[in-house]
DNA sequence: TATGAATGAGCTTTCATTCAT
DNA sequence: TATGAATGAAAGCTCATTCAT
């Protein structure tokens, strides 16, 4: 992750990756079939591990608006906490498409169920506006959280706080820029 | 173009863009440096298109949210109308920090810098919240954006109407998903 | 021959040559067959001059000894006065053989064939020692003159006087360097 | 050195090195940095070992010009002896200058130093003349060899006994050619 | 299990040469 | 005669992957 982080899937070579882990280049082979598929366990261990704590963040919270709310943030947190991770989710996941066109990415559309089931839930509660379709909001949604992760994780990270830009998108996605 | 959308940057052969263009592939080198400034030639010459046009749909238009609503439209005919443009800058775009560390991309910059004035606006006309700092907002907005022009770009076209989407994303990001 | 001289035969572009002539890259072609025919028609040129110079300068000289040194000394005054040819020549002539297979270079031969056979008329006049074959002695002394003029085309050119230089292999050649 | 005395230095294609080595392109890049690394390897290494035979040769000698009839003869075994070798260092010695333009050839350098240094000992000894400077003598006589040394390379070997060369050489550069 | 030297396919770029104007 | 844009073969170099140890 450190290595595809700062240098990009095509930049990072399999053995500056052995480097960084302290095998031989030999060794990464014992583990995955190719540097594609390192890559890809990659993406699948941590998207594992995000939607697993996105849903837990939401546990026992009843009101979509709050439930929101509280995904944002530990979208925000997550990224600022795994730096590295985040750069190659947000960066790297684009790319993937173009030239890995077999891996459909399988828990990316988790992800963007999970919110659009949030979503969803709130049309149901009467609480969400039922004009715009809820996967197209959650994708919506996600664009917007990716773009600021990416805005944090390439700029100079002391910049902004990333809790309040948690709290920001809350607001905007939530009521909307018209006060 | 055309064949960095399918192939993407590194999967693309300077001898596939040659071919698809009909030359020899000597003849990419009498109009571009390398591979790289072929790509960011590309970047350059369509943001600045899409800057002007963007731009443009503006014009004449006082309300800030009219402005916004105009924008969002916009960008989607964009999106619409130039799928292989749309494709190359939404994905390649973000790889692009990784692989040309030298190059700033100024012309997103310009870009950015458009979206944030008119919500800067509607801070001053005292029709947008003021909480939300306007170059948050602009990148937010962006994000979302992109990721429907992505969506748009890589599903099936005729899968949803590109103009009802950017309305959608007026009312999300204007209103609010809170009714 | 400036071209030449200053990147060698390899490192100078056909286009290089063309610029430094003010003329079209392919105008070249309708004076010389390619590249190599090129070089080879310099140094046709270049020889037939330095020979005709060469022969010239002994002219009228009965005894092998002085016309050795008048050889010697117009060989280095050649040098110094065409210091792009010199370089061309000295360094090129040895490549030539290997990147040049079927090339002959006569008029080189004529030169040795000249500097033998005044070698030669010294051993018949009984001045010249017999133990040593002419055209050894011929090929030896060529050696010394192009590595010295190597060394004043290569080096400082302000260093040393050439004209010194050519009566001191005069010297070392004619009595030797034990005194 | 075999490729490249056979094509020289530009006519000889590293995969043609691979080839005569018995191993793949790449292997080449795992012991060279580039080709012109390869070249310059070479030169460093025999320089280095001619370096060394040539004093090796004149140890324990007294009289200067005895040191210099068994230089010159050790460097005609040496030609003799390593036939390509002579023709790499004979040949690409000479055009390195023009395409390698930050190389020194620092081991060159020495063995100039070397010869230049008998020359000196012997006008100190009183028996050379020292009207001559001893490092033009050394370039004139290394100029010399190295053209008769290139005579026998390119020529046919069978037609000359290059111990008897070397005898001329140094009676010619010892003694002179009057007699 | 781990190693890392060896592999060789594959790619970008150069540049001598051509030929329509 | 002169031009110079276009050509495309050719070559140096990289690096994911393998496999004998």
């Amino acid at each position: 992750m450190r290595v595809f982080a700062s240098k990009g899937f095509f930049g990072a070579k399999v053995s500056d990756i052995a480097d960084d882990a302290g095998v031989a280049d030999g060794t990464i082979y014992l583990y995955f079939k190719s540097k594609d598929d390192l890559l890809i366990s990659l993406f699948e261990q941590q998207m594992l591990k995000i939607n697993e704590i996105l849903s837990r963040s939401m546990e026992g919270v009843a009101a979509a608006d709050d439930k929101l709310r509280l995904f944002i943030r530990a979208y925000m947190d997550l990224v600022s906490a795994n730096r590295h991770a985040a750069e190659v989710i947000t960066i790297e996941l684009r790319t993937s498409a173009k030239f890995m066109k077999e891996y459909k990415n399988p828990r990316f559309a988790d992800f963007l169920k999970t919110l659009a089931h949030v979503i969803d839930e709130g049309q149901k509660q009467g609480r969400f506006r039922e004009d715009i379709p809820a996967p197209i909001a959650a994708r919506a949604l996600f664009g917007a959280l990716d773009e600021l992760a990416l805005m944090w994780v390439t700029g100079r990270t002391d910049r902004f706080d990333i809790r309040k830009v948690a709290d920001w998108i809350g607001d905007l996605v939530l009521q909307g820029l018209v006060q």
